[in-house]
RNA sequence: CGGGGCGUGGCGCAGUCCGGUAGCGCACCUGCUUUGGGAGCAGGGGGUCGCCGGUUCAAAUCCGGCCGCCCCGACCA
């Protein structure tokens, strides 16, 4: 007895998210204000993240570089809506070598201002193009309001950037990008997503044009999880990138950024999470499947270790990642817990009677609807059973946010009051008419604190396609998802 | 930056109003018994009470100043 389990998310989703952080050790605070500290639990899990991301950049034919955490102040300055948008969350160094610095230097909020320069040196022809580059790397934007994983201080993450001869091209990476995105949230995040483009009022600082997913989190508030950018060629005048076409002129390069970052992980946990702790997609868990034996006699802990070892080779073979806990410092339900806390998908308990039996029981995370928690398995055939039931558990991950996210949705709006009591009684995505006016979406910002998330792909929208704007009434020119957000 | 809250062993807190030996739960260490859903008993270790100054015989407690963190809003991946 003792331990209590975590605030229930219906009592208070903010709390729950915190005490989950904690106790799935994922993260601590730091020293410093809003900046946190990745657990080596939490960093596994980013590691996952990096390495499906990254096989999918390669595939794309993306290269990863390395650049530098500062810029000169002057570097920000050269993209006016760049500076705007960045210079007010800014880490600033102005002294170093117990000297003022000359020139103050600027930790990267995100690298552009740094890279472009240093690209139109590489780029001279259009035999150079395009170029598209990768990074993983940490960057600094001193939000007012932090919180672990969603909005921190520092954070991680990875920029892509591209140079390309044409719109055409530049617009086909962004829209790629973010594709490879949307299959990554689906595929290894369980998380279902809608993609869209942004509004020129909620477009990256000196972009062209901005594309998101946008994801749609248990308290029925919007994370926006991706986003890439076409930066039509803004930065290339910025920065002075010009190359020579194939007729000899001279042309700016046309370019794109894009990028994830920690904040997926915020995601898993607001997607997948329950009121016993962290529930993880197969794809992503630090371990898959976690052996905790029992026993009472040493004789009995000999026989059950080595049954629950031999499974634990079989698996490690089998390719799952399994952790064998013989702790003999904690009893198998101090485990349970634990384990349970931390998302693990799968556990397969092995005591003295399972072996009697040739058994062991396998006990799912996660239980979906006429599953049933427990069952006892026949130890022959058990490990070549695991990777299809992973398998199978990582697509009703994804099924689950699918049908969540379009039971939280609505399409049929009659008004704006309708918005608002359906906003406040039961928060979720709202798909509904736009007039195209800043007016109308401000508006809602400020009366409901209702975005416009992103006008939403093809595929996302409404059968009977809104005719008036949900706020004011008039023709409306397009429709939008709305939402409140992180 | 506005509003609210909090700084006391690793974590969570009580004690502060009304000054007088620094306490509780969890965690930790040792031993024995336990182990199929957060073990029990016994013993033990660990804190200059956020910092600086003041009042006092005496300050976690009263006074002044400073710093930090968390939560709610405006900015945001």
């Amino acid at each position: 007895m003792a331990k209590q389990g975590l605030t229930p998310q219906g009592e208070d989703f903010s709390a729950w998210y915190n005490e989950i952080v904690q106790a799935a050790e994922l993260a601590s605070h730091s020293q410093v204000r809003g900046c946190m500290v990745v657990r080596p639990y939490g960093y596994r899990i980013w590691e996952l993240i990096q390495a499906g991301l990254d096989r999918m950049f390669k595939d794309t034919g993306h290269e990863n570089a390395y650049f530098p955490l500062f810029l000169p102040k002057s570097a920000l300055d050269r993209e006016a809506d760049h500076v705007e948008g960045f210079a007010p969350e800014t880490a600033v160094v102005t002294h170093a070598g117990g000297r003022e610095l000359e020139e103050p230097l600027v930790v990267r909020p995100t690298s552009e201002a740094i890279i472009w320069p240093i690209l139109a040196d590489w780029i001279q022809s259009y035999r150079d193009l395009p170029v598209l580059l990768n990074q993983w790397a940490n960057v600094v934007r001193w939000e007012l309001r932090t919180r672990p994983f969603l909005r921190t201080t520092e954070f991680l993450w990875q920029e892509g950037h591209t140079a390309h001869a044409t719109d055409e091209e530049a617009e086909e990476e962004a829209r790629r990008m973010l594709g490879v995105y949307r299959t990554f949230m689906d595929e290894h995040m369980g998380l279902a997503v809608v993609t869209g483009e942004k509004t020129p009022d909620e477009r990256f600082a000196g972009a062209k044009r901005t594309y998101a997913t946008e994801a749609l989190m248990k308290d029925g508030k919007a994370l926006q999880a991706g986003t890439s950018h076409h930066l039509g060629q803004n930065f290339a005048r910025a920065f002075d990138v010009q190359f020579q076409t194939e007729h000899g002129e001279h042309d700016y390069v046309w370019s794109t950024s894009w990028g994830v970052s920690t904040r997926l992980i915020g995601a898993l946990i607001m997607t997948h999470g329950d009121d016993q702790g962290l529930v993880l997609p197969p794809r992503l868990a630090p371990f898959q499947v976690v052996i905790v034996p029992i026993w009472k006699s040493d004789e009995e802990r000999a026989r059950v270790m080595d049954t629950a070892c031999r499974l634990e080779l079989e698996l490690g073979e089998m390719g799952v990642r399994v952790k064998l806990d013989g702790r003999e410092t904690h009893n198998p339900g101090a485990k349970f817990y634990e384990w349970e806390r931390k998302g693990v998908p799968l556990r397969i308990e092995i005591g003295p009677r399972d072996i009697e039996a040739g058994q062991a029981v396998l006990v799912r995370r996660l239980v979906l609807e006429g599953q049933d928690r427990k069952a006892a398995t026949g130890l022959d055939g058990l490990s070549e059973s695991v990777p299809a039931l992973l398998d199978e558990i990582q697509s009703s991950m994804l099924e689950a946010s699918r049908a969540r996210r379009e039971a939280s949705s609505r399409r049929d709006f009659g008004s704006y009051e309708d918005l608002r009591s359906w906003i406040e009684e039961s928060p979720g995505f709202a798909f509904a008419g736009w007039c195209g006016g800043v007016e109308c979406a401000r508006r809602g910002k400020e009366d409901l604190k209702v975005t416009i998330r992103v006008i939403p792909d093809e595929e996302f929208r409404s059968d009977d396609v809104p005719t008036r704007c949900v706020v004011c009434d008039q023709p409306s020119t397009t429709e939008a998802l709305w939402a409140r957000a992180y």
